[in-house]
DNA sequence: GTATATGCAAAGGCTTTGCAGTGAG
DNA sequence: CTCACTGCAAAGCCTTTGCATATAC
C-alpha cells in the first residue's frame, strides 16, 4: 500500500474521529486539504482500510455506509427520530464461537446496534 | 391497507420463510404466481410491512436489504466466505433501556449480527 | 364512486469500474 | 523504471418516484 498525499489526509481525518462519517462526508472534509481528490480515491482507500481491518464498517439499516476508526469492542445506538449515531459500551464479551444447529460458527466479529430514541428525541413532543 | 392479489402472494411467500430474502428474490418468486407484478409493488408492500412491524429488516453490511418474517427475538450470523445467512438463538435479553454518557436511550429493537466462517467454509481449504 | 394500489419507466442515491495519465518506490 | 494510485466519467446496483390505469372497498 503506497503512501500518497490523499491517503495521508484521509487517515488524518479518520484518526480519533467519533462522528461515524459516511464516504461522502469523508470526501467533503478531505476536499478542504486535497481539493482535487475524487470520490473514487476516497472509496478505494476506505475499502482497502476496511479490508485490512484498520477501519470498521458499521452495521445498521438504511442509508449510506458509515465508518468507525475505533477498533475497540463497542456497540452502537441509532436514534430512529433524529438519525443520531452513538457509541455504546459493550456489556458482554465477544464470543469466539457460536453454534448453529449444533454446528460451530467461527466468529470474527460481532456487531450490535440498538434502534430507539435518544434522550433528546424521547423528551420532545413533536409528532 | 387493501388486500390485493399481489399482496396475498407476497405474504404467502414470506410466511415461514427462513431464507432471509432480498426484495429482488421476493420479486422473482412472486412472479411465478403473479407474472405481471412489478418491483415497485414488491418494494411498496415490503416497506409497508416493515413500517407496521410485521416484517423485520435485517441489519448487516453490504449488499441489498434482506427481510425476515420471523419476529421472535433472535440474532444472525453471516459467513464472510460463502455469504450464508443463518439464524442464531439470542443468549441475552433485549434491554429496554441503555445509557449513553449517563443519558438514557429508549431501545425499541436490538440487532446483533456475527460475521465469521460457517462450518463448511471453516473446513474447506481453498484460498 | 373514490381513494388506494398497480405497472411502467424514469430518476435518484450510493458505489464501482474502465481508462489514460501521474507519481511513489 | 514500473506498477500502484489518481481523477474523471460512465456504468451499475438497489430503491424510490411520477403518473396514468385499474381495482378493492
Amino acid at each position: 500500500m503506497r503512501i500518497t498525499a490523499q491517503r495521508v489526509e484521509i487517515l488524518k481525518l479518520l484518526e480519533g474521529n467519533r462522528t461515524h462519517p459516511t464516504a461522502e462526508e469523508i470526501f467533503r472534509d478531505v476536499k478542504k486539504s486535497q481539493p482535487a481528490i475524487s470520490r473514487a480515491t476516497v472509496y478505494n482507500t476506505i475499502n482497502i482500510l476496511v479490508e485490512l481491518d484498520e477501519l470498521r464498517e458499521l452495521v445498521y439499516t438504511s442509508g449510506p455506509r458509515r465508518f468507525d476508526p475505533d477498533l475497540t469492542p463497542h456497540d452502537h445506538a441509532v436514534c430512529i427520530k433524529c438519525g443520531g449515531f452513538f457509541d455504546v459500551k459493550s456489556d458482554n464479551d465477544v464470543r469466539s464461537s457460536i453454534f448453529i444447529d449444533e454446528k460451530p460458527f467461527k466468529v470474527k466479529s460481532r456487531d450490535t446496534t440498538y434502534h430507539g430514541l435518544c434522550q433528546v428525541c424521547a423528551n420532545s413532543n413533536d409528532s
